[in-house]
DNA sequence: CCAATAGAGAACTCAACGTTTTCTAACGGG
DNA sequence: CCCGTTAGAAAACGTTGAGTTCTCTATTGG
């Protein structure tokens, strides 16, 4: 039984370090596309990455620390929040950046890793702080120059009216599952984000 | 090895019927109260039921069928809405229903449910239908009959302003995971509902 | 009172988990 | 440039829970 030359795993060309953990994350995020969360096994991750079982374990603990590796490897850069000049403008422009990122592979990872994590706070809350921090943060960065410029007063900015938005966009993705079309966003934005900081949507630009 | 006399299950009183999924449905919820949905499991639903697998699988065909009839087991009776005289009673009376619901075993059982399956369509749309239908058209009656006191104007009322204030909700609960203390619950109605309806916080009686 | 139904419990197969062992490629220090 | 150390591949293993099937019997409707 002596394997044919070549085809011994163990004289094949073998990755480690950076190489073999992209290629890791690779196969986990191609896992989670094909057949989503729920059916991600580490033994297919491991067949599709041409990876060990030992390595994945020697590297996380589990499958919720590993997909959670690797959504965050997948997240775009979120440094620099959108400019366009007006509120309305901004806002279309992160809500539209928001939905590519939940309606892929990050969004379904993180309800299968929410549901998988309730029971511990600590990875709940490393999820949480995932996604959430991020579109708040930047929601009161656009805001801020809104009020700079003089489209809004200041008064109206409270926590509550700047997640309205992203709430609504999570739960229209990630509860309803129904298509996020530009029209939706639209009605978002138009309906209730302006509105609550007393900007007139028919005086600003089509963003 | 013939066993002790009375312990032989084969001759302990058995349950059928409505009884014995009363049981299994109990079971279920104390499960995922006690460890989560997550850690739940046929064999422990069983064994905590005084039942058998078997009877576990002639009713369900699996862990969400059985954790979903189990919730909805659970459901209060939504048929009647609040109805305090004003928009913002009403809504905050609303709130607080929505609110020890998600807290519990339901709210837990969703988001597990959820993560689970949404590679199913089917089955993801029936989760959904679970909870966010009722929120939403609660609130459109809510408002309806604020409209039709002359609270606030009929062409304020959209659909995604009906969302709004559940969608902040489920966010707070489901996804960052803090406590809703009923403060926060006044800030959700008066930063954001009562405004998006045209309604001055202050003008209205404490809920 | 009897036949049909349905439940309890146990045994079973299968899949995936997480671990351990063996062999060896890749890397780094001298 | 060699050699010891590190880390990876593959395979095998024990364990757990899924879902099924079997036997025996309590319950029920006729």
């Amino acid at each position: 039984m002596t394997p044919a030359p070549g085809t011994d795993h163990r004289t094949l060309p073998r990755r480690r370090g950076a190489a073999l953990n992209s290629a890791i994350f690779e196969a986990v995020r191609a896992e989670i596309a094909e057949s989503g969360y729920a059916a991600l096994t580490m033994e297919r991750v491991a067949e599709r990455a041409r990876a060990s079982k030992a390595s994945l374990y020697r590297r996380w603990p589990g499958r919720a620390a590993l997909v959670l590796d690797a959504a965050y490897d997948a997240m775009p850069d979120y440094s620099s929040a959108p400019d366009t000049g007006s509120l309305r403008g901004d806002v279309l422009a992160l809500m539209r950046q928001i939905v590519l990122l939940l309606e892929g592979v990050v969004g379904e990872a993180m309800i299968g890793l929410l549901g998988e994590s309730l029971q511990n706070p600590d990875a709940a809350a490393q999820i949480r702080e995932f996604g959430r921090g991020n579109m708040v943060r930047t929601m009161r960065e656009i805001v801020g120059r809104a009020v700079a410029r003089g489209e809004c007063e200041a008064g109206l900015v409270t926590e509550r009216r700047l997640e309205a938005g992203p709430a609504l966009l999570r739960q229209r993705v990630m509860f309803s599952g129904l298509p996020v079309g530009d029209d939706y966003l639209q009605e978002v934005v138009d309906d209730v984000v302006l509105p609550l900081f007393g900007v007139r949507p028919e005086a600003q630009p089509e963003g």
